[in-house]
DNA sequence: ACAATTTGGTTGACGTGTCAACCATTCTTT
DNA sequence: AAAGAATGGTTGACACGTCAACCAAATTGT
């Protein structure tokens, strides 16, 4: 067995201060637990469950809106797309009055996962935030907005 | 020139509720500026230099000893590890009644770099969080230790 | 109507992250 | 002292992320 303190060594108080590091492993940490949920539960690598629940959010998109509110490559996007269709998880159909953007919805075997894996995932994020109360979780929110913000700054020499 | 606003889009309100996408979407973007910093100002990867800012905070350490305060893949140490001594910025030399563990220190070379460097990166440290209070900042770190603990469970489903 | 620019999407190359197998060494147990 | 387990580290295979080049379609400017 191992300690359970967590960072129980020399390191510990100088980088639980650095906040990107910080962030950086805690969202290393909840990555690897979805992914690993999802590969227990299904077929799904994370990116993938990711582009599901945002086309069963808004019944139908095209890729490139994905691409903006999420911020993920938009090759890493082509491909996902093309994977869940092969999978026929989502059906990609030429929107009507434009030859070459996509319209893309999820397939009943599409929406039938989604509706399987959301229970799950709901149950996660519930035990995710049980311990906060509800301004915790708005003021984590406010703080998440800040680091965004600030994250757009590319200079800092000079 | 596209709107300013974030996600000003139809996805919003649902999908910052969800506090894995959430956290996941800043990581990202902060661990992109961070990499951008280090390309413009060193040729070191973001791991890279967290093992550096690790070597040099305690002076001598180890592999297996990064590894466990990081969570970063021991393989993905070792390598790092490797590039590092072959840029020079490292010294890893056998530790003395062990015939295995090596001990990692950084070079001359590696001390200079890390100067240089950490001066940039404070500089940011100091960017990303001048918009908030200390209590602020405890709040968001209490929050990340919460967050930690919850993402040891593996089962959602049952 | 035409050229120039922007947009939506695909592809290839490459770097980084992740997993599992593996080996040598060290520690534990008997 | 030997067997078995645990530790430190390396490696290979592969998944995933990231960047840049590219193409076709659509929009804008003149």
């Amino acid at each position: 067995m191992q300690s359970q303190t967590p960072e129980s060594d020399r390191f510990a108080s100088e980088f639980r201060a650095i906040i990107t590091y910080r962030l950086a492993k805690t969202t290393n940490l909840l990555n690897a637990q979805a992914a690993h949920v999802l590969r227990k539960n299904s077929n799904l690598s994370l990116t993938e469950w990711r582009v599901i629940s945002l086309i069963n959010a808004v019944e139908e998109t095209t890729a490139s809106e994905i691409v903006k509110t999420t911020f993920i490559d938009k090759g890493q996007i082509s491909r996902t797309v093309r994977s869940l269709a092969k999978k026929g998880l989502l059906l990609a159909k030429q929107r009507k009055g434009s030859r070459r953007q996509m319209e893309l919805r999820l397939s009943t075997d599409g929406k039938a996962l989604y509706r399987r894996i959301v229970a799950i995932m709901t149950n996660r994020q519930r035990h995710l935030t049980k311990e906060f109360t509800s301004e915790e979780l708005a003021a984590f929110h406010s703080a998440l907005d800040k680091l965004e913000r600030a994250s757009k700054m590319r200079d800092f020499d000079g």
